[in-house]
DNA sequence: CTCATTCCTTAGTTATTTAATAGGGAATAA
DNA sequence: TTATTCCCTATTAAATAACTAAGGAATGAG
């Protein structure tokens, strides 16, 4: 279990156009020397958290990236999510809600006291639904888990960060 | 961000021995049969399981797997851990600790007011030391999401798990 | 106007990890 | 002594992650 460079570098670089902007936007090629990840990899991260409304860009010459709004106001969840997508411990593929829970063989237990709950996954997305889950007590765990991670996440913003980091 | 089908499958294997178990212990195969896992696939899982004290065996006929305590003192920090290694979100692979944070270029903000915190490794693992990892704030970020999952993991035993599955 | 700069987009490649399968071996109870 | 059951290791196939490459499009400076 870990967060993928995608989430990581991705961080690095909202952090590095935090602290580095002083009235002009922040090069690709400045936050790459500075956080020594390529510019070619980071170009990709740069995609998706323009797409999510975190920074915004200006090409040409004295162009680059800027937050899109002030970091106090960005919260650390909306950087990840937009890097790693919806928080989705478990796997749940099926797109087929209707089928859940109906094969009591994933369930842990037998007998008729065991009614699989439906909401065992753990998924942030509405579009996963769940046929093949972890049932029960351990999609219980799984969901304890992810929702301690989003509050976290969503209990923190950008602003927390640049200090703890200038600090 | 997810969790592999080894600690997934692997606590439904542990919780399918707590629930079934009844004097006899509890044969591969029957969890293979209710949990929908390959008996093969599972054997794997059963091997660190054994190591971490979590179950024991026995072997020949009416042979199978058993909880080595009770359900109450099994720890599902315990379980996770023996299965997926130590809680590692941010990767620190390099072996020597006293070169940590001396490249400023890892740092996302400049000047001396910078100095990297050594413990931004969120690793619990005493053997990875870090040299490369993700400094200051975002490293405060994924040491607070650690510590949050381990918090989850260490305060619920495997009878809770089971209280839930059979509710 | 034009050209250097900078972001933008997609495709492709390599490395690593995950998820399994396979097959023979060793212990044990009936 | 034999069917049962766990034990161990190697191999492989698939998926994912982590980049690299390369050409294109917009924009500001001169």
């Amino acid at each position: 279990m870990n967060i993928s460079t995608k989430g990581r570098y991705g961080l690095r670089a909202v952090l590095d156009i935090a602290c580095n902007y002083q009235g002009k936007p922040v090069t690709l090629s400045a936050i790459s020397l500075r956080q020594q990840i390529s510019e070619g990899y980071l170009e990709q991260l740069m995609a998706p958290l323009k797409k999510a409304g975190i920074i915004v860009s200006s090409r040409g010459a004295q162009g680059g990236y800027s937050l899109a709004r002030d970091p106090q106001h960005i919260v650390v969840g909306e950087i990840f999510r937009a890097l790693e997508g919806p928080l989705n411990l478990a796997v749940c593929t099926s797109e087929d809600e209707t089928t859940s829970c109906k094969k009591k063989d994933y369930c842990s237990s037998e007998g008729e006291a065991n009614a699989c709950r439906n909401k065992d996954c753990s998924s942030e997305s509405e579009a996963t639904a769940c046929s093949k889950k972890d049932y029960c007590g351990s999609g219980y765990l799984w969901e304890e888990i992810q929702k301690a991670i989003a509050e976290v996440l969503d209990s923190h913003t950008l602003a927390d960060l640049v200090n703890k980091e200038t600090r």
